[in-house]
This record gives structure tokens, C-alpha cells and sequence, in this order.
DNA sequence: TACCCGTTATGACTTTTGTCATTGTTTACT
DNA sequence: AGTAAACAATGACAAAAGTCATAACGGGTA
């Protein structure tokens, strides 16, 4: 069995709830969410959502890391996200009424809750709050999303690579007293965060070791100076 | 004196706003918004508002076209799209209550409405429908931008150029009974649209010319031949 | 343990795109 | 209408990044 049926952690008392965009809602709308909250497990590698296809709720991640990719030309995947712990996702199909644009697939065993359109809307509804706060959501990811524009238009591989990294640190953190950014991705998945080839992030991610930016071990990048990374990324805004 | 006040047009009557994001609002939740709305004219080549600066409003376009754009590394600038009759633009650092994370410039003489954050908002608070269209403008936006990414990620040049090209006929439409897009944009423009060299958007112009794609005139671009433009294009969503 | 498959690594080479220099052409302004 | 400044065009060259081929690694499984 693929996703196997998990028993729903209840809402009001999940702890990535604080951090999510339902943190501020009262108990009282808060109550509505739980009705027919179904969660599932997925095994990492596994599909959550798939572009193209016709959404009936959005998920709320309750545990581990999942990638948000859409499918390019030549079947090259791009991945314009990640989401872990407290993250909703698919909400953009929600709103819009209309089939998922990217697909969501976990990179580690996940926890992910469903909340059914209705119920959803019906929160929507009666809290302006939820409103504002989505539409926050949204001009943030918006905003983000035009970083990037300005970054794959502009910027070389190089500078791309290193703020890739930089992203990666922010979203996941390290993993405990250590350098080491908590994610394990292949270099196909970096090369699809950046747009580029498999081989030169092979070959870049070399270097940045050599030029003691980095420490690599296998999949696991781990950060030796941040103030050079920093710099090679040339972040100007 | 460079932005001329402009009398207000008046939006009950205002024929952009039947297309515009205001176009379902009731004669009621109207009345709000023309509270003391102003309305300035913008020679071309002038500023609405620029990356950085503080929003006290967002601006509805009475006519006009615009370009909204980012500075990026190297003082180089990235379009990241394009604003005519009846679009709202500035929303976004409006409703996240942040600095403007782009410009705004008119591309031809303009006139744009301003409408202050508090009527907006009024409005906002007053109507669901209005807060869900905007939920929707931003989901769509945010669509848009996520193409965009992939397209920069992974498009050779050839392609992006051709797309562009679509997309400026999709956006400003054909002038009447011609192939001529409506709209002027300079090489350097164009090339920071698709985030290239200038020089570059020069050489593929000229062939697409010699392709019989398209023809040129001046700053004017007519299309010759839409299927063969598409298939350049190579779109796969 | 040994094997196997997906991944990582590296080299040689090609293609694409950018940069610089120079010249010709428009545009916008007075 | 005249003029300066911005823009467009083109060539020669350089740099960046992609492709292809091949080899080595590594972790899970029979």
C-alpha cells in the first residue's frame, strides 16, 4: 500500500500549527477545520499531488520535507519550492478553481493532513483573518517567485548555486550542533532547483569544496564559511 | 512639472473597470472606493513608484501602458511584466504591508488612479467577493511567475524570445487590422524580459526577420507567421 | 559477500550566449 | 529642421554552460 491512512492529529493541539498560516485563528473557527480532516503517510518518493490534476482540499504538512516541481520541456523537472513541517500546500489550486500546476512529492517518510475544499472555504468564510492572512501567503510566495525570475534571468551558475544552498539553509536549518544542512537531495534535484545541468553542479559543487565553502558528505552539504557563500552568492536585495 | 494631476474619471462609469478586478463589486461597495481618489498623468519614460519606497495606495490604470520591473545585479533591470487599462498594480506591497519589491514606469504617456490603502482596504473588509477576486489575481499571478521560472530555467534563448513575443501579443493585442503588436518596447527592454544581452535580442530578432517569422519595423514587430512562431516557441503547458 | 543499479565524478568537446568595439540609424528635444 | 544622445546593427572574440562518453562509487538486497 502506497499512502497509508494515519490517524489524524488533532488540530488544535498540532505544534506546526503554531507557525502556520492558521496560527491566528480563533478556537471557534478553528473547530470547523477538523471536520473530515483525513492524513496519510507517504513513503519518501512518493507522489502527494500531480500537476494537471483536479484538486478537492489542500494539505497541511504535519511531518516531513516535501518538493514542489513542475514538469518542463524535455521531461526536466523544475522545482520552485520545498514545504515541510507546518506548510500548507496546493492551496494555489483551491483559490483558483483549477488543476494543480506542479506536482508535490515527499523527500523523507511525510505525515501530510487533507482538509477538503468545503471545510476549508467555510473557515475562509467566516474569517476575514484566514483572508488576509492567505492573501499574505500568497504576495509573500509572489514576491519570492520574482526574486527568482530576476535571479535565473540574471545571475551565473555560480552566483545561482551558492544562494541555492543559502535557501536550502534557511528552509531546513542544520541538523543539531552542526554546519550540516538538514535535507538530503541528489545533484539531479539541486541541479532542478537552479536550472542546470546535472554535471555542473557535480562539477561546482567541487570546487566550492575546494574553495572551503563546503564540506560534502554524499548527499549532505555542510557549510564551512558562510560569509564567503554569502558573497559568491552576490545577494544584493 | 512632471506628474500632472488629471482629473478623475469616475469609477462608476470608468470603462476599464468591467475588466478590472473591481468589475463585480456592487454599486454599494463602490461608493467606497472613490473617496478621495486621485488620478495623476505620466509622460512616458516617467516613474509611478519605485522598488524600495513606501506604499500609501495601490493604482488602477486608466490608460496607458506600463512595465514593472526589478533592478537586479549589475544595475541591470528584469521586467517582470507588463500593466494596461483597467489593471491594478501595487497591490501587492499594499496588502503585505511592505516596500514596493519593484517599479513602475509608463511605457507611453499614462493616466493612473490612485486609490489610498484605507478606502482599499474598506472595501476589502466590506466585500468577500472583492477579497476572493484578489486571492485570485494573486493566485494567478503567481502561476504566471512560476512558468516563468521554469521557462528562464530551462528555455534556450531562441525560445524565450519567441514566447515573449506571444506573450506581448496576448497582452497588448494586434493594432487594428494588423499582425503589428501594440506596443513599443526598445532591444534593451525586450532583453531584459527574457534576461539576455541586448546584442543578442538584435542577431534572433534579425532572424526570426530572415525566418519569416515576423517583421520589423522600427520598434514595431508584426507578426508573419503565428504557427511556426509558436512552434519556436516551443510551449508545453 | 558479491552484485547491481542509480548516482556521482571527470574529461573532452561543442554549443550557446555574452562582451567589446565600431558603425550606422532613430528618436527626442530645442 | 537641426543636433545630440540614445538606440540598433554587426563582427570578432571570449567565456559560460551543456552534452556525451566513460569510469568509479555506494548502499541496499539476493
Amino acid at each position: 500500500m502506497i499512502n497509508k491512512p494515519f490517524t489524524a492529529p488533532d488540530c488544535a493541539s498540532c505544534t506546526s500549527r503554531h507557525t502556520s498560516v492558521f496560527a491566528d485563528l480563533g478556537t471557534g473557527d478553528l473547530e470547523k477545520l477538523p471536520l473530515e480532516k483525513g492524513c496519510n503517510f507517504y513513503k519518501s518518493g512518493h507522489t502527494i499531488f500531480s500537476e494537471g490534476s483536479y484538486p478537492s482540499g489542500l494539505y497541511c504538512i504535519h511531518k516531513g520535507k516535501v518538493k514542489i516541481f513542475k514538469n518542463g520541456a524535455e521531461g526536466k523537472d523544475q522545482i520552485l519550492r520545498f514545504a515541510k513541517e507546518g506548510d500548507i500546500i496546493g492551496y494555489k489550486a483551491i483559490l483558483s478553481d483549477q488543476p494543480y500546476s506542479a506536482s508535490a512529492t515527499a523527500l523523507e517518510d511525510a505525515v501530510v493532513c487533507f482538509i477538503p475544499k468545503k471545510s476549508y472555504f467555510d473557515v475562509l468564510q467566516l474569517s476575514p483573518q484566514l483572508a488576509l492572512k492567505m492573501m499574505q501567503l500568497l504576495t509573500h510566495e509572489l514576491k519570492t517567485a520574482e526574486t527568482r525570475i530576476v535571479e535565473l534571468a540574471q545571475k551565473p551558475l555560480r552566483e545561482r548555486l551558492a544562494e541555492a544552498i543559502l535557501i536550502l539553509k534557511e528552509t531546513f536549518g542544520f541538523e543539531e550542533n552542526t554546519t550540516t544542512i538538514d535535507v538530503s537531495l541528489t545533484r539531479e534535484d539541486i541541479a532542478n532547483i537552479i536550472g542546470t545541468a546535472t554535471e555542473s553542479v557535480i562539477r561546482l559543487l567541487s570546487e566550492f569544496k575546494k574553495d572551503k565553502l563546503i564540506e560534502l558528505n554524499g548527499r549532505k552539504i555542510s557549510i564551512v564559511d558562510m560569509k564567503k557563500l554569502i558573497k559568491t552568492a552576490n545577494i544584493d536585495d
